[in-house]
DNA sequence: ATGCATGAGAG
DNA sequence: TCTCATGCATA
């Protein structure tokens, strides 16, 4: 089930994976984005820019933020929490890795499950790899898909064949697709108050004609989605915090970047 | 690759 | 209820 996937045709990893009606790729790159970004204030978070080696253009000052500073001892080597750039670092070199050794993002996250138990999805290979995640969610990862790095190119192919987890029974609501212009304007609210009352959410709901759980869990995953490592728009300078009217507020912020 | 969703924890 | 890790389904 983990072969380097057929160069005939069949991409099957990522198809036998789960992934239905789905084209080919499993191995293709593109230049990636490049994260730029701030962190700070968290007495523990670290969030880094990244002042980008290689590439030219950058519009905005990487701010200097040194993040978790790594104790000791040199990065690669799991152990010790990474800094921004650690990440960012293994992240490109793992992709570069898997692809070269002709895996998808699917095979990754099956083989993950036959090695350790833990199955990932094709989702969350791909945002590891484009740096989609908290920074505490990367950190988890790296060391599991470390290992598997060194176990993939070490091609010490033992099958390691296991089962895969019973599927759920339970109905998934269906997918409600958001129109752009009012998504427009759930975007204008969460600029004004990312964090608004079950009131507001209620009343906002009913303006936009949406259910109101439907917006309740869309500011939820616009909140998620400003703490990723690579978070949308810009953090405007000034505009921190925009959580947490208590002190200490801790997490969050980010950095600005398009993302391709 | 990403949008909307689920569920486990925490409070 | 919110956050957080995670993924089905879809673009």
């Amino acid at each position: 089930s983990l072969q380097p996937y057929t160069p005939g045709f069949t991409v099957n990893g990522m198809l036998g994976a789960g992934q239905p009606g789905l084209h080919h790729h499993g191995l293709r790159d593109a230049p990636r984005r490049a994260a730029a970004g701030a962190a700070h204030h968290g007495p523990e978070h670290p969030r880094a820019p990244r002042p980008h080696p290689g590439a030219a253009g950058r519009r905005r000052p990487p701010r200097p933020r040194a993040s978790r500073p790594p104790p000791h001892h040199d990065p690669h080597s799991d152990e010790d929490t990474p800094t921004s750039d650690d990440l960012e670092q293994f992240a490109k070199q793992f992709k570069q890795r898997r692809i070269k050794l002709g895996f998808t993002q699917a095979d990754v996250g099956l083989a993950l499950g036959t090695l350790y138990g833990n199955v990932f999805s094709q989702t969350t290979i791909c945002r590891f790899e484009a740096l989609q995640l908290s920074f505490k969610n990367m950190c988890k990862l790296k060391p599991l898909l470390n290992k598997w790095l060194e176990e993939a190119d070490s091609s010490s192919g033992s099958p390691t064949s296991i089962d895969k987890i019973a599927a759920q029974g339970r109905k998934r609501k269906k997918r409600t697709s958001i129109e752009v212009s009012v998504k427009g304007a759930l975007e204008s609210h969460f600029l004004k108050c990312p964090k608004p009352s079950a009131q507001e959410i209620t009343s906002l709901a009913d303006s936009l004609q949406l259910e109101k759980e439907v917006v309740r869990v869309w500011f939820c995953n616009r909140r998620q989605k400003e703490k990723r490592m690579t978070p949308p728009g810009g953090t405007l300078p000034g505009a921190e915090d925009v959580y947490g009217a208590s002190r200490d507020t801790p997490p969050h912020h980010g950095v600005q970047t398009p993302v391709q």
